[in-house]
DNA sequence: CCAAAAGTGTTTCACGTACACCCATGC
DNA sequence: GCATGGGTGTACGTGAAACACTTTTGG
């Protein structure tokens, strides 16, 4: 079975930068290609757009079928065009990002079996295409929102200490933040509920652990309120 | 002539929401569509990416081609991509916005013979494909970047007073400001060269002339210093 | 009892905000 | 001379930033 038409058409893919956060680095998920082009080199997960699904559900299937992940935090990026960016012929791809708490899913193990890997982000291997450029890009938004908007709680698992909330938020802006005026600005904004509950097995004082109050935080935005770190 | 593939491929097209300002309201530029589907309804400037050109050089083609628009400042917004946005068959969309200063170009001369027209952006005919749901987004995006980032001026005549760039932001917001604290914040940054020129004919004390000192602005960026009103 | 991280307030300074009058020009 | 918009300074309050010690817990 074929498909004709009146004029050449650019395939259309979707491609998907998976970040994740271990408690002291931000990581990328990657793929090893077992396919030319670029076979054996490491590249983000993603592949044809099908004619009946919309470019979200593209590269939600794609994340599942490639790595086993679901239920994800995803937003479209941008769109690259160039035209030679795929060596074989032109490729359009919607570029995503995705946000998992590493924890929570075992990635790691799906991964495995299709050759997936995470890696720090500032330290990958040379990618395939202009998958580089489209992680620097990712990265560079994701800088850019987290200020703004309450998406690093998505890289946490659900329950967190307000100290791993701030090593996260200082692994992502890359600077230093005042613990006082951290839990200060962040506890003010009450989206926090504060648990019955502390940190287990460790070999200190147990911190107290908290929730993102999704809920809350829908109800504020509405009243004109603006999330900021 | 045709082109045959393995697989059915979406049609891959470019839209564009072009933005102007004429010193009391924000418009943007429609098309009225002479062909189906929707013939008759105004839409937004776009058509097909061709095989052999980047996404931004269609949109570019596109504006010029329908509109006789070119050289303004052009950026991608989102890609549209429901399954049935298009009645015809599947058509994914990138959509850009573009401003342009509406006394410097003497665009609706060139647009009558192609029946375009400008409209106040919150007061638009019904639009043709999901073009309403674009508009809506870019107004959004423009309204939210505005403010952090020195695109205003793309709006206004190279040349211009500090009471125009003042209604722009205005405008824009959508809420008022200030005068003083406006000149004080805006000629604080040190980034618009007073010129040794005036308005002419008005009917009233002439106001003094500013520039956007570009190369300014790049350096300061370079260095950290974020554009903020 | 020692190591390690949790948790907690106050002072200072910069910046945003509110606010009203005189000036220059054209008609 | 009058109507119209141009141009200017100060006082106040809020919020960001700097900063250090005590408490709890496990080993």
């Amino acid at each position: 079975m074929t498909y004709t038409y009146q004029y050449p058409r650019p395939a259309l893919t979707v491609d998907c930068v998976v970040f994740g956060y271990d408690a002291e680095e931000l990581k990328v998920l990657l793929i090893q290609r077992d396919l030319e082009p670029f076979a054996g080199k490491w590249a983000l997960s993603g592949g044809f757009v099908h004619i009946d699904e919309t470019l979200e559900d593209a590269a939600r299937r794609e994340l599942q079928e490639e790595t086993g992940v679901t239920d994800l935090y995803l937003e479209q990026l941008y769109t690259f065009g160039a035209v030679d960016r795929d060596p074989r012929e032109r490729v359009v791809s919607v570029a995503y990002y995705a946000l998992v708490d590493l924890f929570g899913h075992r990635l790691t193990a799906a991964s495995d079996a299709r050759n997936a890997a995470w890696f720090t982000v500032d330290d990958t291997p040379p990618l395939a295409f202009d998958h580089e450029h489209i992680l620097a890009m990712a990265h560079q938004r994701l800088r850019g929102k987290v200020r703004y908007q309450p998406i690093g709680f998505e890289l946490l698992p659900e329950k967190f200490t307000l100290t791993q909330l701030q090593r996260l938020y200082e692994t992502i802006l890359g600077t230093a933040l005042d613990k006082r005026n951290f839990r200060k600005k962040i506890l003010g904004m009450e989206l926090l509920v504060e648990l019955d509950e502390v940190e287990q097995d460790v070999a200190h004082r147990a911190a107290r652990l908290y929730q993102f109050d999704e809920a809350k935080y829908r109800t504020l935005t509405e009243r004109g309120f603006n999330f900021e770190i």
